[in-house]
DNA sequence: AGACTAACGCGACTGGAGTGGCCTTAGCGG
DNA sequence: CCGCTAAGGCCACTCCAGTCGCGTTAGTCT
C-alpha cells in the first residue's frame, strides 16, 4: 500500500506515480553508492531527472526519502521458510537478517532506514510499520511450532521472533561487534530454549 | 582513559584540558536541550566559549563530539548489583538500560551515541569500546551465577548479557516499539532460561 | 627567566542545503 | 475537444556548515 496507490489520491496514475517511482529508484541507487551519511537531495534529484524543489516539496529531506524507499522495499512477498522445525525456521529468519545487512547488494538500505529513524519521525513510523509487518509474517513460524508441540501453548509468537533477531541488530548497531552465521544460529537456539522453558508467554 | 589524560599527550594539563572539558560539558548540555539531530557545532562552540574553528580542528564534527562525550561519560564507576540471584542481577541491568533511555535526565546522550555511530567511524569505535567495557563489567554477574550453580559451566558470560539487553535496544531503535520494566524482566528471564538450557555456550 | 611551539582566536570566504514566487505542463472533468 | 487545476520545472535568494590563512596566547623546556 504505497502513497500513489491509495484510493483517495488525486492523481493515482500518470506523472505523479512516475516521478515517485523515479525518485524511489534514485534513492536506492544513491544509498547503495554513497551511503546514508553522504547522500544528498541534490544527488537524488539529478539521478532521477526530477527537480530538487519537487523532492523537497513532496518528501522534505533525506530521512523521508529513505522512509519512502523502505516502504516501497517492504512491499515484497517475502515469507519465512517452513521446514517443519521451529528452530530451523527461526535460524533461517536470523540468517536472512545477517545476510540482509552484510552481503546483500542493497544492504545499505535497511541500515539507512534505521539511521534515518533517529532523524525524522516519518522515518521512525515507516520503520515501525515495516517491523510490525515482519513480525506478523514471522509469527506464523512460531504458531506452527506451537501446533506441532515443539513450543508450549501460550507462547508469544512475536516475542520469540524478537528474541531470535535482537542479538543480531544489537551487535550490528549497538555494541558494534561482528556478526556471522554462528551469531544467527546461536540467537535462534536461545530463543527456542527460552520459549521451551516458558519464559516468553503472551501478555507478559 | 581520556585523550587529555594520555601520557603521550603534548600538553596534558592547562588550556587544552580546560577547553576539552568545556566542550564536552557543552556537548552534553546541547544534546539534552536540542537533541542529536538539531545539535550544531556552532551551538556547542557558543555555549562552551570556545571558537568554532577550534572545535572543527580538534573534533571534526557533531558525531565526533558525541563520541568524545560518550567516552567521558563512560569513565564512571558503575557496577552491576550483586543480589545473589543471576536473574535478579540481570533484570536490574536490563532495568538500568530501560531507565537510561527513557527516564534518565541525560537519556539523550546514549541514544545520540548510537545514532552518531552511523555517521562517523570514530563514534562507532567509541561505542564499541563503551560496550566492550560494559560487557566486561556485567560478565561478573553471570560468572557468579555459574559459581553458585545457577547456570551451567561453560556458559558464555558476555553472550548472556547480550541476550538480556538486546531485546530492549531492538525495540527502542529497530522495531520502534515501547519498552518498560516488563520488557526488561522478560528479556532477563529469557536470557537465564536460554543459558540454563545450555544454549549460550562459550566459543559457540 | 626567556625562547620555542602547540593550541586557540579571529574574520573572510566558499559551497551547498533548503525556500519562495512564478510559470509551464499534464492529467482529469465536462 | 476544451477548460480546470494539481503537480512539476525553473530561477533567484538566503543562510549556515565547514575551511583557510594569519595573528595571538599560553604551556613547556632548557
Amino acid at each position: 500500500m504505497s502513497e500513489a496507490d491509495r484510493p483517495g489520491a488525486r492523481r493515482p496514475g500518470g506523472r505523479t506515480a512516475r516521478t515517485r517511482a523515479a525518485v524511489v529508484r534514485a534513492t536506492l541507487d544513491e544509498l547503495a553508492e554513497r551511503g546514508f551519511t553522504d547522500m544528498t537531495v541534490e544527488g537524488v534529484a539529478a539521478r532521477s531527472g526530477v527537480h530538487r524543489t519537487t523532492v523537497y516539496r513532496r518528501w522534505g529531506g533525506v530521512p523521508e526519502l529513505v522512509a519512502d524507499a523502505l516502504g516501497a522495499a517492504a512491499d515484497d512477498d517475502w515469507r519465512p521458510a517452513d521446514t517443519g522445525d521451529v528452530e530451523e525456521d527461526l535460524r533461517r529468519i536470523a540468517l536472512d537478517v545477517v545476510h540482509g545487512f552484510t552481503t546483500a547488494p542493497d544492504r545499505a538500505v535497511p541500515a539507512a532506514a534505521i539511521s534515518a529513524a533517529f532523524h525524522a519521525d516519518r522515518a521512525a513510523e515507516a520503520l515501525r510499520g515495516f517491523f510490525a509487518e515482519r513480525h506478523r509474517r514471522c509469527a506464523e513460524v512460531v504458531a506452527r511450532g506451537v501446533e506441532r508441540g515443539q513450543l508450549p501453548v501460550g507462547t508469544d509468537p512475536a516475542e520469540v521472533v524478537r528474541t531470535a533477531v535482537a542479538p543480531i541488530y544489537y551487535r550490528l548497531f549497538v555494541s558494534r561487534e561482528p556478526v556471522d552465521a554462528g551469531t544467527a544460529a546461536r540467537a535462534a537456539a536461545a530463543a527456542v530454549a527460552a520459549a521451551r522453558a516458558g519464559a516468553l508467554p503472551a501478555q507478559g
